[in-house]
DNA sequence: AAGTTATATGTTATATTCTACATATGTTTA
DNA sequence: TAAACATATGTAGAATATAACATATAACTT
């Protein structure tokens, strides 16, 4: 009935740039201008990633002023990176550097 | 210590053609012979996508033959998948089509 | 209201990835 | 050993994604 869209979860994981936002917020949510000073990125950079992890319901946000603090979805996250890191000590430790 | 090569991973899984490789394989083994009938899909790209697969641990293969037999990586596929089913059921209704 | 700060959006050159062609390698069969 | 079959690999044009520039929008401050 309803078509998964697993590639498009797949594709907003797979950049270094957003997995860096979501490494980041996984400590504790932050505006726009935090996370651009704390990863050295641009800022029109992030607020495009950040729009495609929100599409995702990867990371929500809320205003508060005129400035927006992002969360991350830990029910989601959390497990995903931890079913990540098992899957790679247990099969891919060659691909460890 | 280990960098983990999470972008590795989702870059490997966000593609049509490997997703449907894998959901395939969640059913049963087959050969590529097989894959490449029941999908469509042309020998080279087939075995391109079958090393990305295997270079990441999602699938296994064995000799048989001339032939190779690949199989699903059902210790990480399975709740993988199951997880981002939950994700889009809870979070990304609007997703759905 | 004008200026400032914070964030979002449209667009495009560049970089990356995909797909298929050509071909190589390995295995079985006649 | 030659032919046939099964799979893998090198490569390049086409397709797609990325990152940054220019600019828009929205909220606060004076």
């Amino acid at each position: 009935m309803f078509k998964k869209p697993y590639e498009l979860f797949f594709k907003t994981l797979a950049n270094e740039q957003r997995l860096k936002i979501i490494n980041l917020l996984r400590k504790c949510p932050k505006n726009v201008t935090q996370i651009c000073k704390e990863l050295n990125f641009n800022q029109t950079t992030v607020s495009h990633n950040l729009k495609k992890l929100k599409t995702c319901g990867f990371v929500f946000n809320k205003k508060n002023g005129k400035e927006r603090i992002y969360s991350i979805n830990k029910t989601t996250i959390k497990p995903l990176m931890e079913l990540i890191d098992k899957h790679t000590d247990k099969f891919c430790r060659h691909l460890c550097c």
